[in-house]
RNA sequence: GGCCCCGUAGCUCAAUGGAUAGAGCAACAGCCUUCUAAGCUGCUGGUUGCAGGUUCGAUUCCUGCCGGGGCCGCCA
């Protein structure tokens, strides 16, 4: 089914084409003013400058038109020459009746037969996941749910970074603290040892000692440079226990990806174009785009016209090693050749930027995108502190993820039993909600903000269940399901036919067809916080549905179904918006 | 220094070039013998950082300035 608004547009389309302007001033929005119309369409103002004509006019020709169309109640010229519309309740029900029959609530198939992978995670080997993981892992996910649901044929990647420098340094430290000499001896033909040296919990303790101690001393530095290089370059000793690290930290990433609903079809890194690298720079050789400066292999991506100046990429270091830019690139190569897809989106912070600029020219430059594959940086911004600065523990130290959902959990916890929610119910039960609540909580906060923007981290906002807030929208959802019980308890469900007759009725229908347009939005943009108002906007109207309409005690017993019936629709609505949004509903709290 | 992003109500944030710039929180006034009051209703709150420009119309686009954050060849 087209969405309402795309099905609007296009008879408004239709108008505009049939007096001789463009098709695109047919778009129509829902109305910015409620009280006047249901919806609005502005073409009129911008169709009357070039026409030489006034914006009325022409909003006097269109509307005539479109009075002629049976599915509009009214056509009112206001203003300056919008156009508002109203929508006949009969052809409102008739797009509900066709809206429940769909088993994608109208889903619109923007995704069609078209392929895209979605980059996002991007967690490091050996290190734990912080917060700073948790805006990519949130929003990269409700990216991935969206697109699929509006059809796309979606491939996420968790893109570790397997293979740079923190390797290196891992190595070198383990190697000076004689934990595991047998990968440290040249001379050793193997096999080594099936069974992982280090724990994730070693690594935990041996990564932030790597670091400080390269960060003091550039001897330390320069050993783990040369680590990393004989680890790309093949050190048998040095493969082996990479692989360990790898493989140990992909157990605790997977739990930890785990707890938040996160799932990936792709557990690739840097490290998996590995075998892909030195055809590829032999290639850039070859073909003159790579040249050498200052001991390093360069990619120039500058072009003449550029308003600022771009630094080339640089595909080996003067020791011989890979970086980031190097592997992203042959990542590119590498997807294209297996997926031919149509897009690439990577959701990384925006900090990357110009990051992914230059990757994404040398791509191009290089001709490795194919002629449909379109490359986008989604980035997002920084999570700051209650004091505008990047979200730290008491201590001054990074915030772990796990402990950050714990606290969150812990949170959600206190709240429901203050107010007396889940008393009665198993422990077991009850924990549940708790988590539910608090990782609702923590999503819905950061995917309401938009993505570009930073925002404060104030796990006391975040966990309050009050107002704009993912606790707010469960709790919508569970007094659905209860009235839905107790009406099953009275009863078979009666034939489920809807009657609209009040303005509480039909606010809630005109919301409910929205979702399809929401979800495109939503695509369009990139940007998850529209559906984010959308569910906020659909559960604050169903509040008020639910308050002026007490359903049980209605006597009518066609009004009452007919009330079930939108409880019922609402519900699933709200399910399925807060399902594109990474978030699960209790089944009561 | 060059470039990128941001600047909107007391606070946290929305708003494909359109009407009276919207929510939430906080404050204030109401609503529970009835489906979960984590709710609903009403009310208060604005020179959209500043100055220009384009436009019938600018929070949105362009230029300059101020303020905050970030990036700027061998970290990711």
């Amino acid at each position: 089914m087209t969405p309402l608004l795309a099905e609007l547009s296009a008879i408004a389309a239709k108008a505009f084409v049939a007096e001789g302007f463009l098709e695109t001033l047919g778009f129509v929005q829902r109305s910015d003013r409620p009280d006047l119309a249901q919806f609005q369409c502005n073409g009129a103002l911008s169709a009357a400058k070039p026409a030489r004509l006034s914006p009325r006019a022409v909003a006097d020709r269109i509307a005539s038109r479109l009075r002629a169309v049976s599915i509009f109640s009214k056509v009112e010229i206001a203003g300056p020459g919008f156009i508002n519309l109203d929508v006949r309740d009969e052809v409102l029900l008739a797009r509900l009746l066709a809206f429940t029959a769909d088993k994608n609530l109208g889903a619109p198939r923007t995704g069609e037969s078209k392929t895209a992978i979605l980059d996002f995670g991007g967690p490091n080997v050996a290190k734990p996941m912080h917060v700073g993981h948790l805006r990519s892992a949130i929003i990269g996910d409700s990216l991935q749910r969206i697109f699929r649901a509006n059809g796309w044929t979606v491939i996420s990647d968790v893109h570790l970074g397997d293979w740079g420098l923190q390797m290196g340094q891992l190595i070198s430290e383990i190697g000076h603290r004689g934990l595991a000499s047998v990968y440290f001896d040249r001379d050793f033909s193997g096999p080594y040892p099936a069974e992982s040296p280090v724990s994730m919990s070693d690594l935990e303790d041996i990564y932030p000692a790597a670091s400080a101690a390269c960060k003091s001393d550039p001897s330390r530095l320069e050993e783990a440079r040369l680590a990393t290089a004989e680890l790309q370059a093949g050190r048998a000793g040095y493969r082996a226990l990479w692989q360990h690290f790898v493989n140990v930290s992909e157990q605790g990433l997977t739990r930890e990806y785990g707890s938040l609903g996160i799932c990936f079809d792709l557990w690739k890194g840097e490290a998996s174009v590995e075998p892909l690298i030195g055809p590829m720079i032999a290639d850039l050789k070859a073909r003159g785009l790579a040249t050498e400066s200052e001991g390093a292999l360069i990619l120039p991506i500058d072009e003449p016209g550029d308003r600022k100046e771009l630094p080339p990429l640089i595909l080996l270091k003067s020791d011989g090693a890979v970086l980031y830019g190097t592997t992203d690139l042959a990542t590119i190569m590498d997807r294209v050749r297996s997926y031919h897809p149509e897009l690439i989106l990577y959701v990384v912070d925006q900090r990357q930027h110009t990051h992914f600029e230059q990757v994404f020219r040398a791509a191009r430059k290089a001709s490795y995108t194919g002629n449909i594959t379109e490359l986008e940086h989604a980035g997002f911004g920084t999570m700051n502190g209650p004091d505008g600065k990047p979200f730290k523990t008491r201590a001054g130290g990074v915030m772990k993820l796990y402990d950050l959902i714990t606290m969150a959990t812990e949170e959600a916890e206190k709240r429901l039993s203050e107010a007396g929610f889940a008393r009665d119910y198993p422990e077991d039960e009850g924990k549940e909600i708790a988590r539910k609540v608090g990782i609702a909580a923590l999503k819905f906060a950061d995917l309401s903000n938009h993505r570009v923007s930073d925002y404060v981290f104030d796990l006391t906002r975040f966990t309050r269940f009050e107002g704009k807030t993912g606790p707010y929208l469960q709790y919508a959802c569970v007094r659905m399901r209860s009235i839905l019980a107790k009406a099953a308890e009275a009863g078979p469900a009666p034939e489920m036919r809807v009657i609209l007759s009040t303005p509480a009725e039909r606010a809630l229908i005109l919301q409910l067809l929205m979702l399809p347009s929401a979800m495109a939005g939503a695509e369009h943009n990139r940007a998850p916080n529209i559906l984010c108002d959308y569910v906020f906007t659909l559960a604050q109207i169903f509040n008020r549905f639910y308050t002026e309409h007490h359903i049980m005690s209605e006597k009518d017993e066609g009004v009452r179904s007919s009330r079930l019936a939108l409880v019922r629709l609402t519900l699933s609505v709200l399910t399925k918006g807060l399902n594109l949004l990474g978030i699960e509903v209790p089944d009561r709290m």
